[in-house]
DNA sequence: CCTCTAACGTTATGTTATAACATGTAACAC
DNA sequence: GTGTTACATGTTATAACATAACGTTAGAGG
């Protein structure tokens, strides 16, 4: 199975395209990659899919990477603070970011059958929301974008 | 402090509106008001914004309305399923809808500094995310838009 | 009155996340 | 090469959020 675009891909040229970006990203910021960082994202890009941080813990743990919570949230805190990773707010889950070292606003379109999670964009500014903030004088940090529907297989699959 | 919209307004007036509105609906479409449902929607509009639902549990506690989490839980699906309350994912908390009755995208503004919150409105299908969506073949039932950042008071107060 | 359904009460447990504090380690100044 | 600093990690404990499961109750409609 594949998620991101939900569409086939070269699974192992993108993970190791993703870790040489985040690498180079991390020696250009003096950012420590260190084992229990480099090994989550693995894991996330790896499986390529949303995944709890507990469900990552227990491949930590089974690989002698430490097993106690605080180690896996560490890691993701790095990794989702410096935009290699997301957080997918809906479900409590984490992903690797399909573009790291971008400056992006990810959006992502999240599958309710297959749990399937692709990445697609948005603009901080632009939209209906940049205009309500800036009438009410509120500043945007930060946004979140979620959509929940059925991805083009789910969606085939149930007519 | 008020906080939907970030500006003073008359708060009791807003209060048994929004009730009023929620009972015709319910009456309308022949959907159960019972007691802890209404209590619940009561307290988030008297609060005006957003709680998590164990501070619900304990008021509905003191008032001998029920002690478990499921009695809180439940009003909330009741009320967020029918539009009455909307759930804001990252903060894992619960607000009334600003205007119950009408079918709406809700998109949130919410003030990481004194975590007021207010609601404002996008379209469904619109913009950049629709594109998207359309163009891998998704289908999107439901859209979570939610923006952190400063509101107007505290953006001045950090100056 | 009976029955069906939706709501409720209750117990228990599952899941996600963080506080707090001790320990280790690499880089740097002196 | 030793003290200091800054950051990362190890570990224990607990907080915070949410649901499964099952029995009971109450109102609507036959």
């Amino acid at each position: 199975m594949n998620t991101i675009g939900f569409e086939q891909h070269d699974h192992s040229h993108c993970i190791t395209d993703a870790l040489t970006a985040v690498e180079d990203r991390c020696r250009a910021q003096k950012l420590q990659f260190t084992p229990a960082r480099r090994r989550v994202l693995e894991i996330l890009l790896e499986r390529h899919r949303a995944m709890g941080a507990y469900e990552i813990l227990d491949i930590l743990a089974a690989e002698g990477l430490g097993s106690q919570p605080p180690v896996v949230y560490r890691a993701l805190d790095f990794l989702v603070s410096n935009g290699f990773a997301h957080r997918i707010e809906r479900m409590n889950a984490y992903t690797a970011c399909s573009h790291p070292g971008e400056d992006h606003v990810p959006a992502f379109l999240i599958c309710r059958s297959c749990k399937a999670v692709a990445e697609a964009e948005t603009l901080l500014d632009g939209g209906r929301l940049g205009d309500a903030a800036r009438n009410t004088g509120f500043v945007i940090e930060k946004v979140v974008v979620e959509a929940e529907g059925l991805c083009p297989a789910c969606a085939e699959a149930a007519e």
